[in-house]
DNA sequence: CCAGGGAAAGAAAGCGCTTTCTACCCTCGG
DNA sequence: CCGAGGGTAGAAAGCGCTTTCTTTCCCTGG
């Protein structure tokens, strides 16, 4: 079966079907060489001579071709963005952000992980084919020490190949130093931990003392972080971290988050607050409490963590944490861009802020 | 200023910073030529030989240049994507969905345009240069005649030159064939329409007869057909286009839906429902109403469009229209890796399903 | 025992650029 | 009037691969 499309091999076998820099080269009567200058604009060229060559260039609609061109002067235009997926708002505004940074000269890749190890091994191994100019990772990472040695290795070759590096919304990788004279990595850390606390002391402060924890899988760093300050917030309040069943593990996702809730409920009936470990499964906390016939706030107090833009409209208006995530993204792009540097550490904490909306209130009075 | 990270410079000057392929013929005490024959498995080599370069591969941390193997077999593993903003849920499910099918071989380079059609344009060329595989193109088109023009010369040279293009959401291209055997371009139509019709047939069920419209910018074809559709319901009822000044048009994001209901409902208090454009200016239109102290849908009825996930969580739950975004941007994936086949004429029209939720009802009597 | 043939490997010519090094011309100052 | 030097342009050597064309070698059949 032919396919619907113009094969690669069609093109090799008939003539040439872009004009090269010699065509260009050959009808502007110069050489190579020289158009080479007028296109790069590196390299005294005499006004005339420029003009000639431009002409050339219209004329024969020339467009440069990059491999050729990353080839012999090793430098490249791709930008990697590593994403668990880009439909998701939290990862889309990241990229977005990166993007808006980097998009005049840079194209940037987008690549969907699904937060699955090998995946973005191979997907760093693609980018480092392409010897990109620079890659940001975002996407928690998974705590396996041999998938973070793995990927430490990689980052490394790549540093070591010129390849700008920013995790973002990742921890530092220790070896990956990030200031001085051989940095090479740079880390914009969001304040998970303490938007996490913050946001469990409001809930404190309203009265709320049985509260319920929906968080990620076990497994990432993002997970423990906010964990960790919901606990912490607990501990200064003299509360127990809270039993085990106040805390459900599940996928950072809607339909999770419902499940989990669910369970949540039936171990504990006396529930007066549900806090999610980001605002997708939050929404899923929310269709769980409705389905079991309870109304928010006045039953139980929702919260969720990112601000993602649904979060407003949902309802009622989520509690939350706000995370500047299309700024962090485009602090990433400048970085990679070099038009900003990072701490002599490499390490930039990107703020969370707690914003109070309406599916938070104090409890009923038993 | 000494630049954070390492400079291309300090890479060129000092020794070689990778394993070339010669490399690791060396290493493996064989031609550059059976190296290449064996990473790409496209010519016989003998099992011993082919171990003892894999395992030079393996020494040397030997990973290909892609420039360089683009540029000597005139092949590409970007494909390029372009959206208006892929923080913009809906364009983020396209692009996911592209990826989901491309990612095992390609990148996909996704580009954000904003809409603007210079960008588009340089966009085109960018990818151009890096000779780009396959190119989706989303995003609804402006109907200009002089960008329309320059779009089609561009893509007409990017299928000259082998890559595969496919139109997602956009009207297709008159001039760029679609089937027999000079096929170059697909297109994906959503059925906007129809969709759109269907949705006021909805609500001219429900008994609503004075039904505003908040549309999105004038000069798109999306805004145009979806329009078109509403009119269309209206039409088949007798009832007139609606004057002019039920139809509202503005940017399609959540403030400018607000504020152009604001102005709806000044100009035509009687409303009884406000259909948008899209589920984003439809959150806008909610906020909107809410603020005039209106009750959804008790009072005003409200409709969006696309059926984005936040849709279902939205208050009250929005009547909208779904578009199966994320399956189209996989056909579209598919499509460009040859994996399916277009119709003859390159035209698949994504089909479009009205979803009853909360926020329509039929209106008070008076 | 030798011609013939197939399988496996190598040599080398590019692919389309960038960039160093060299060549040239013209203008000055001595 | 001549040599120095600034300003332009060109020649050519790569950049790291792929692929065609040869060559080599060994096995088979007559």
């Amino acid at each position: 079966m032919r396919p619907w499309f113009a094969r690669s091999d069609d093109r090799r076998k008939g003539q040439r079907v872009a004009a090269t820099l010699a065509d260009v080269a050959r009808r502007a009567g110069v050489s190579a060489a020289t158009v080479s200058r007028v296109l790069n604009d590196n390299y005294p060229v005499a006004p005339a001579t420029r003009q000639r060559v431009l002409r050339a260039v219209q004329e024969l609609e020339y467009v440069i071709n990059g491999n050729a061109r990353a080839l012999a002067a090793s430098t490249s235009d791709l930008i990697g963005v590593l994403v668990n997926d880009v439909a998701d708002p939290f990862f889309g505004l990241i990229a977005s952000g990166v993007q808006s940074e980097t998009g005049g000269d840079k194209l940037a890749v987008v690549c969907n992980t699904t937060g699955a190890p090998d995946r973005e091994l191979n997907y760093l191994t693609l980018l480092q084919r392409q010897r990109a100019a620079g890659v940001v990772l975002s996407g928690s990472a998974i705590e396996e020490p041999e998938h973070i040695h793995a990927v430490t290795e990689r980052l490394r070759r790549l540093a070591a190949a010129g390849t700008r590096i920013v995790l973002c919304g990742r921890p530092p990788l220790p070896g990956l130093a990030g200031g001085g004279d051989d940095a090479k990595v740079a880390t914009l850390a969001f304040a998970n931990r303490d938007g996490a606390r913050e946001l469990t002391e409001h809930l404190l402060a309203l009265g709320h003392r049985r509260i319920g924890y929906v968080a990620g899988p076990a497994d990432r760093t993002t997970t423990r972080h906010r964990l960790e300050g919901h606990r912490a917030a607990l501990a200064a309040r003299g509360m127990g971290a809270g039993s085990g069943r106040l805390i459900a593990h599940c996928a950072y996702d809607r339909a999770s988050g419902r499940r989990a809730t669910l369970a949540l409920l039936d171990a504990e009936p006396g529930l007066t607050a549900i806090a999610a470990a980001n605002d997708t499964m939050a929404l899923g906390v929310c269709a769980a409490l409705r389905e079991r016939g309870l109304r928010i706030p006045d039953d139980v107090s929702v919260t969720g963590f990112d601000d993602l833009p649904f979060s407003a409209d949902a309802f009622p208006g989520l509690t939350t944490v706000r995370l500047p995530l299309y700024q962090a993204g485009a602090l990433a792009g400048r970085l990679l861009m070099g038009h900003e540097s990072p701490p002599p550490d490499g390490l930039v904490t990107i703020p969370a802020e707690v914003v109070r909306r309406d599916s938070t209130a104090p409890p009923r009075r038993p």
